[in-house]
DNA sequence: GCAAAAGCTTGAGGTTGTCAACGATCGATA
DNA sequence: TATCGATCGTTGACAACCTCAAGCTTTTGC
């Protein structure tokens, strides 16, 4: 009787902590839409934009967004159209361009980190010491080993 | 000379909690995508097939996928046109069609969430303590008001 | 009853994403 | 140093995604 999980309060609290979790993680994803669609990006342009704090090749950039290589080319051609980002060859292997943001860009990137990169209201509600146990533990989790 | 954000550890707590968050939903995200396409789904037809623990009207699909509802019309008919899902007119509304799990979409169902489902790895290091305060602290922040 | 609104679909048009193939460049090895 | 294999970015073909405007059916409110 006790074979399969449990869906009442007796559920394990890791089971339920990691549940919670991918509600917020669904509840991110819609705010995130719409933020983009507020600054006339794509899903993906908007994705590709938040990751570029920091000058990133090509390549990486396909691994991060967890994509083709050939997918990024078009994205960037597009972002390069409206004067987002600019392709800089690397000074140490001619095959490597990297993605850069314009001043444009960087601005772009900026009113949507105001819209995603701010908690949700009800992270407010913390106190100062839940806030600093959730970064513990959140610590913990994202530690390399 | 502290007008900006300071980087450094004296971050407010809250700040760097959600951003280690934000961090742990980009990992997530990339999980998912690379679950979808081991399953051979488009990452909006694994959404889809994700949200549907219980049968749902398009109209509510579009809404929680935060999409068109014309793009719903689509995504549905290429899952049914694969037996995963099928249109059930509702008794009460002649106009809504809701739309159920076949056998074979519950089943790939469980599949994605045996991928996506689980906690990461870096979850299973917390202790029985941390995970019950993580549980009350995320439970806090998705409590309705 | 009738007008307004809601639910779903269709069609047009641009974007995303994958795959296979290609040219250019790098690195290692002989 | 010459060459082979791997890597980086691009291209082209093709399917899926997504939005918008327009349309049909059904429901709701006046």
């Amino acid at each position: 009787m006790a074979t399969t999980a449990d869906r009442s309060n007796t559920a394990a609290p890791a089971d339920e902590a990691w549940t919670l979790l991918r509600t917020l993680f669904g509840q991110q994803r819609r705010r995130f839409l719409i933020a983009a669609s507020e600054l006339d990006l794509h899903p993906a342009q908007a994705g590709a934009l938040l990751q570029l704090a920091t000058p990133l090749p090509m390549n990486e950039l396909a691994s991060l967004l967890a994509c083709d290589n050939s997918n990024v080319t078009g994205l960037i051609d597009r972002l390069e159209a409206r004067d987002l980002v600019a392709r800089q060859p690397s000074p140490y292997d001619r095959r490597v361009k990297h993605v850069v943001l314009t001043d444009a860009g960087r601005d772009l990137r900026a009113r949507m980190l105001e819209r995603v990169g701010q908690p949700p209201p009800g992270f407010e509600r913390l106190t100062p010491v839940e806030h600093r146990q959730l970064r513990d533990v959140m610590r913990k989790v994202l530690a390399d080993e």
